[in-house]
DNA sequence: CGCCAATCATTATCATCATCATGTTTATAT
DNA sequence: ATATAAACATGATGATGATAATGATTGGCG
């Protein structure tokens, strides 16, 4: 059975979705082809219509999600970003989040098309934050941008390995206070 | 072929070395039992009279590994925990490093067993931070430690994953700074 | 309106793996 | 010295998964 043209476009932005989200809750070797198709409403044969490979799947779902912020932040936004980032919500919807929380292990070991799409967003990440950071000149901001990102990737990332929710809530109350601070100070 | 006492235990530790080594390397499903056996000069079939399961290995494998400093630290040698950390060489080799930056991603998605070992570590990581960190009380002291090990193993994690060396060394030496900074500032 | 190629479902293939069953060797306790 | 059981190698077993082949359906162009 064909489809129409516009019926092909949002099977394969569901692949996509499904894709992003599956992968994101459950590491790339965790997911396979047939479930995304699965989630996607079609089956596993049509998979290879769309995309070359897994490989290549994965570096098309990712080339486009994102969670860094557009445009640049004032001191306000900033700080809404960070409590967002930080928050629980955040910690407890690994499929909803920020890519790097989710794959950053996964993409280092892993084949290079991904690694170079994530890279790339890496890279606008810390540019987007370190726009409209206030204080010194760029080569300082920028700095502090990437001292940030890290900050917030691993915070996120150990909130989610830890069992004890004592624990893990400590460690994004922690990034959260850590955060603040060094921003107030320009 | 049965073998003596002494021998048991060695091939006992040189599986939990050759499965720590090659798990922080290319991941928990990245790696086959068979392959940890070969690395520790076993057949697979031997497996199971050590260990029960994968998991099983898993946990006894991180059960003992450790990165995080065993003493208190003055000021002198956390800066150089730090910087040591943060090192290229630390980024370099996955197999011989600190096991949040391999594997808290692994680990969060995986078993129980694995999961709360890790914890554990990772609350004795903090800990051991917070020890003779000069400033202010221990709420604060713990608080600071825990934005620290945030910072460390989110900018080793992001540092890996960069394709780009000059991003990936950007985001090492901006946390260093980051540490450096927020260490001195009692 | 009718053909054609695109789209999808079904099913096959081939590899990898975790785990287990079996048999052989040999350390060790008696 | 001998019996016993532990430790290991070899070789299933059964599941899963990525990818490919085949065939049926039907949009859309001519």
């Amino acid at each position: 059975m064909k489809v129409s043209r516009e019926q092909v476009a949002e099977n394969r932005q569901r692949i996509l979705d499904a894709a992003g989200r599956l992968f994101r809750e459950r590491g790339v070797e965790g997911v396979s082809v047939a479930e995304v198709m699965q989630a996607a409403g079609l089956t596993h044969g049509a998979f290879y219509g769309y995309f070359a490979s897994k490989d290549d799947l994965l570096a098309q779902a990712f080339a486009v999600l994102d969670r860094s912020p557009e445009t640049a932040l004032d001191v306000q936004a900033r700080r809404t970003y960070f409590d967002r980032y930080l928050s629980d919500g955040h910690r407890d919807d690994p499929g909803g989040g920020c890519c790097f929380v989710a794959l950053a292990q996964d993409a280092a070991r892993g084949a290079p098309p991904l690694r170079d799409v994530m890279t790339q967003r890496l890279d606008e990440f810390v540019t987007a934050l370190s726009a409209g950071a206030d204080g010194a000149d760029a080569p300082t901001r920028r700095r502090n941008a990437a001292a940030d990102v890290a900050t917030l990737v691993g915070a996120v990332v150990l909130a989610r390995l830890a069992d004890d929710p004592a624990l893990s809530d400590e460690i994004l109350a922690a990034a959260r206070t850590r955060l603040l601070k060094t921003n107030e100070a320009a």
